[in-house]
DNA sequence: TGCCAGGCCGGGT
DNA sequence: ACCCGGCATGGC
């Protein structure tokens, strides 16, 4: 075994043994998944939360619905989760390829192999890399590892990438020795996030009861 | 009170 | 092929 490969599932247990299975997304259907993960660009979660719950609250939180509002009538409603201009505009070109290529058939278009999927989510305006394998992966459960800024950060502080290491570049680090396996990359993301968020701040050390910390 | 959060785009070099 | 400013609310 390589040992980056070692390395990547030590750390795996060990963040399971702290924080146990993560269950994500954070959402109930497959469309949610992706009205989350384009909200939840460079925002915090609990401020998507928001947005979603005004959008459920309304019931419009389906592709009909959602497709039928105008931009400005959708920005009023994801107002907490920031950016809200930008975000209606990408969600909604999101649901115009929706709807002028798939009929609005969402199942439809989750039906495409991983990476006919992918390619399509990255020719959306507004769908960059992070946001295109997080639908692929938890709305459509395909092996695509998800690269966030805990990512990088976690893993360049352990000198297991470059600290200016591109997407695709740490995200070959995981698929070239972990994969493909949709559960696992599915829950490696996911404790990446739980443990980044509480001990890996962007300022500094912040380490305290991490529990990667051993391996620093 | 500032700083930061589960990015991405468009324009400039 | 990179680099950078812009986008915005809510929590600590």
């Amino acid at each position: 075994m390589k040992k980056e490969e070692a390395k990547l599932k030590a750390f795996y247990s060990a963040m399971f043994n702290a924080f146990g299975p993560q269950g994500w997304w954070p959402g109930e259907t497959p469309f949610e998944v992706i009205i989350g993960a384009i909200l939840t660009q460079n925002t915090s979660w609990s401020n998507v939360e928001k947005a979603i719950a005004n959008l459920k609250k309304e019931k419009l939180l389906t592709p009909k619905r959602l497709h039928a509002l105008k931009a400005g009538e959708l920005a009023a409603h994801i107002r907490p989760a920031g950016y809200f201009n930008v975000k209606a505009k990408r969600l909604k070109n999101f649901l115009d390829r929706l709807f002028e290529k798939h009929g609005g058939n969402l199942s439809r278009l989750l039906k495409k192999d991983a990476p006919a999927l992918r390619e399509e989510l990255l020719s959306i305006n507004g769908i960059g890399p992070e946001t295109a394998d997080s639908i692929v992966l938890y709305a459509a459960n395909h092996p695509e590892f998800v690269v966030d800024a805990y990512t990088k950060r976690i893993f360049s502080r352990h000198k297991l990438v470059k600290i200016d290491a591109g997407y695709e570049e740490v995200k070959s680090l995981f698929t070239e020795n972990l994969g493909p396996d949709a559960q696992v990359f599915n829950e490696y993301h996911a404790l990446i996030v739980r443990t980044g968020k509480y001990f890996c701040k962007n300022r500094e050390p912040l380490c305290g009861s991490c529990p990667l910390k051993a391996y620093l």
